[in-house]
DNA sequence: TTTTTATATTTGTAGCTACAAATGTCTTTG
DNA sequence: CAAAGACATTTGTAGCTACAAATATAAAAA
């Protein structure tokens, strides 16, 4: 289905308008995809993705800022995530100790079994999209959005 | 900024993934800026959204069904929304008389003032992106979407 | 050193989605 | 007609974001 499909406008609607609500659709999609996927595991995808940065710091600790910077959705309230998967056992939060006003939060071997049980079912979901294309038009696409998103 | 230097990942990944991130991130930057454009009419992107599809029908009443059919995001709480709608008498809501089960909502004149002030402002936020692009290139990337989405 | 300012995080409030269960109304069927 | 089923909407619960205000600690300035 073309978006134009989708919402099936009476009215014609310019490039760009039609690329925001593309994109919006777009997302709309692959965030429900994700959710189902995760559902089965009792987590969110936003709890995923707390979990997948922390892995990422390979044993460093992370305090709450880093784990806000990473999270591309810019006010994510952290402390409530992470509270979520503390209760589960799948991170810990400890004060720092060279400056108590900091947080260390690591994620538990709990937390890292569930990740690589998750990391082929993700991959299967995230492969599944653009399997009509081919490489050159995958990257094509990532590109017109880096330059859509150019001010 | 590419989406490779928005996520500074030290891993590479596939054109499929990147992708994802990229439409994820794109869709947060849009709505970030849609929300801060509604924010001093006191009014969601969600509830701007119901409004919109409203003044669609040109006239001819809604129901709730054919609203949430609109609203591209599947579940939406059309009750809530419109709720909100009706307390700032934007919309109207009355039973059916004809079949006692449905809605019917409407928008007031108030709603339809609003949203002609909402217009020139959204446009302009919509057309902010993709300055940078031909008018090919924004097709293209609508229709490099489309397939993106075709499982 | 005491005050001020900056930094890091938490918490409160309001709005949102997702899913399931509950409610009320119509329609079909025995 | 009465029971069973289908349909349209609402409500409850849990998770989420956005924004602002509150807290706690550290660093800088007077």
């Amino acid at each position: 289905m073309t978006i134009e499909e989708v919402i099936k406008s009476s009215v014609p609607m310019s490039p760009q308008k039609r690329v925001v609500l593309n994109i919006g659709y777009t997302q709309n999609k692959l965030a429900e995809g994700i959710q189902s996927v995760l559902k089965p595991f009792d987590i969110s995808a936003e709890q995923f993705n707390v979990l997948r940065i922390l892995r990422g710091q390979k044993g460093k600790p992370a305090n709450m800022s880093l784990i806000q910077e990473r999270m591309l959705a810019k006010t994510s309230n952290t402390t409530r995530l992470v509270d979520k998967l503390l209760a589960k056992e799948l991170v810990t939060r400890k004060i720092c100790p060279s400056n108590r006003r900091k947080m260390e939060i690591g994620i538990t071997s709990k937390g890292l079994e569930l990740l690589s049980e998750l990391d082929p079912v993700i991959v299967t979901h995230e492969h599944a999209y653009g399997q009509k294309m081919s490489v050159e038009e995958l990257e094509q696409l990532s590109a017109l959005l880096d330059k859509f998103r150019n001010l």
